[in-house]
DNA sequence: CTGAAAGCGCTTACAG
DNA sequence: CTGAAAGCGCTTACAG
């Protein structure tokens, strides 16, 4: 390994002070258009690069976010839920037009969080990225604001607690799939998704699909609504115990794809043929949605823009300026699981 | 926002000087049992976390790997390859385990990168991983190289060059797969994959299909390989000119699990029936092959401990021992792509 | 427009 | 085992 230089050795060759290096190097109109080429040239010839640590000590920012991505404790290491995967794309898309570095951190929701990359100066502000039970994920929540931590997250409305989310207008994709279904002469719906506080995202579509249903004068049938969290195996555990329940139904409505495309193995596997026998929908858009046979129908979100609207919310709190929380609308995907 | 207290507030409050402070915040055995207790007692009072940047400036080394994950110009911002972010993920993990930040950052293959993470401090070593064209790639593994930067990267073995690879033997994995279809009755063999120094892994891939095919005395036929990059689109432009081309074959070898996913595509649209037809394999395993229909067979690339080894490999590398090359096994993964 | 100087918050020889 | 002091490599008032 060479010796790094630092803006004194290149001060020393450019003949000025080592105040002027770091003014030309950071485009600082104080100083004069010929030096600060000259200083630039002899910084670029020696492959000098401003020390990011003792700039970020000086400056007391870090010009770097932090992503926490917790998973559901069921999940195991192979498989993050694409979405979210699709999610982080853009995120570090984002940061980087932003200027911005991005940590990646991975955690348990159920483990305590690591979360002290701002604590630490390591980054100016987090976006908080996953899935699983709310009401542990809300614990942490408060832990955050109390720490006053700059922090933005992914997901439905908290009204109750002061926190800037983005997210979907998921009672309207619900309303929309179920209203699609409908259009299409399906009659009796299962419902496969938690409907409650655990899952907030979950619950807006439910309500929104509720409202379809009213709306077109459908009942709503208890029975037909089973729990499951947003992975295949738990969407494929709650179609069979649906099926073998013996209710009958015409449609499910998976509470995202995932959840769908383990119901349609389990529709699959007791020779119900999809989408003849039974209709199904998902949520997500996730890119196996296309890949499924059938192919699936279902709400896309708009992970490009979410991740460009996470990072500027964040970046946007972090220079104080005034944040709110956003709903971005979902768009319907028309595919072959649902019989059009 | 409440100002952070620094090691000289913890140091009045617990009667001992800033050094001391210091030392028992990092175990140091230097410093007495009691006085230890008292101080971490003091700063988790305080919320007292070490200013990173301060330290790392000091130290001069930054706990920190930086992931560079470079796409192919033609994905578009939609999708990166499910098998990077399998790979991704457990990188992630891998680091968190060492007690390693991750620092993760997307670029284009064509662009100059932005790969000044070691130059500036910010990260101990960096990670590469990706796909593209390997020739555009080789110059960019060259200047890592003569500007002393510490890497290790993702793919098959550069012989030519000073570089610390982590890679499957995708020799091997051709072989296997061709085999199993050759005792399947297959016998006219499409390969769809570039197979040539612009993709050393295809080419691996390749060369273990054609010995498969040579040591079981059956013909590789030139026409019947198509070049393609690791995309859907891609695999499904190539099978497409195959298939109209109107060569005959009763498999398809598709360089990885996208391609072989759009040569199924393209082979459906032309009422060729998988397996009955023509069968199909893949190359990855990656989550989307277990729900094409049918599901693919394939070879299986551990991402989990390619991770570790990445990881393993780099902090070694950053520690000054000695580290080398290493090539993981593949796995056969049978489904239903291939008749049995 | 430029320079001398202070200081960001730590770690680590050095001395005791 | 502990403390006083130097210094990591910058940025930024301050003075000119």
């Amino acid at each position: 390994m060479k010796v790094k230089p630092t803006s004194f050795d290149i001060a020393y060759r450019a003949g000025v002070s080592q105040s002027t290096v770091s003014r030309a190097l950071r485009n600082s109109p104080l100083v004069n258009e010929e030096t600060r080429l000259k200083v630039q040239a002899i910084a670029k010839e020696l492959n000098y690069k401003v020390d990011k640590n003792a700039s970020n000590l000086r400056s007391q920012h870090s010009a770097t976010i932090a992503l926490l991505l917790f998973e559901d404790p069921t999940s195991d290491d192979s498989l993050i839920n694409p979405f979210f995967m699709s999610m982080l794309g853009s995120i570090t898309r984002a940061c980087s037009n932003q200027g911005y570095d991005l940590l990646v951190s991975f955690q348990q929701m159920k483990n305590d969080w690591h979360a002290d990359f701002e604590d630490t100066n390591k980054a100016d502000g987090i976006i908080l990225l996953g899935y699983g039970d709310f009401l542990d994920y809300e614990e942490k929540l408060i832990q955050l604001i109390e720490q006053d931590t700059r922090f933005v997250r992914w997901g439905a409305d908290v009204k109750e607690l002061p926190i800037i989310s983005v997210g979907c207008n998921n009672f309207h994709g619900g309303y929309q799939l179920t209203e699609h279904l409908i259009k299409n002469n399906y009659k009796k719906f299962a419902f496969i998704g938690s409907a409650s506080r655990h899952s907030p995202e979950f619950f807006d579509r439910y309500l929104g699909h509720c409202k379809a249903l009213t709306d077109n004068k459908l009942n709503i049938d208890k029975v037909l609504q089973i729990d499951a969290v947003s992975t295949e195996e738990s969407g494929h555990i709650a179609a069979c115990k649906l099926i073998e329940s013996g209710h009958s139904f015409d449609a499910i409505f998976g509470a995202s794809d995932l959840i769908a495309i383990g119901a349609m193995r389990a529709l699959q596997e007791h020779d119900i043929k999809v989408p003849e026998d039974v209709a199904i929908v998902g949520f997500d858009d996730i890119p196996m949605a296309s890949f499924t046979f059938p192919t699936l129908t279902t709400a896309r979100q708009n992970t490009t823009l979410a991740g460009e609207l996470l990072v500027d919310s964040l970046l946007k709190l972090i220079k104080g300026e005034e944040v709110s929380t956003t709903l971005m609308p979902t768009s319907l995907v028309i595919r072959k699981s649902c019989g059009s």
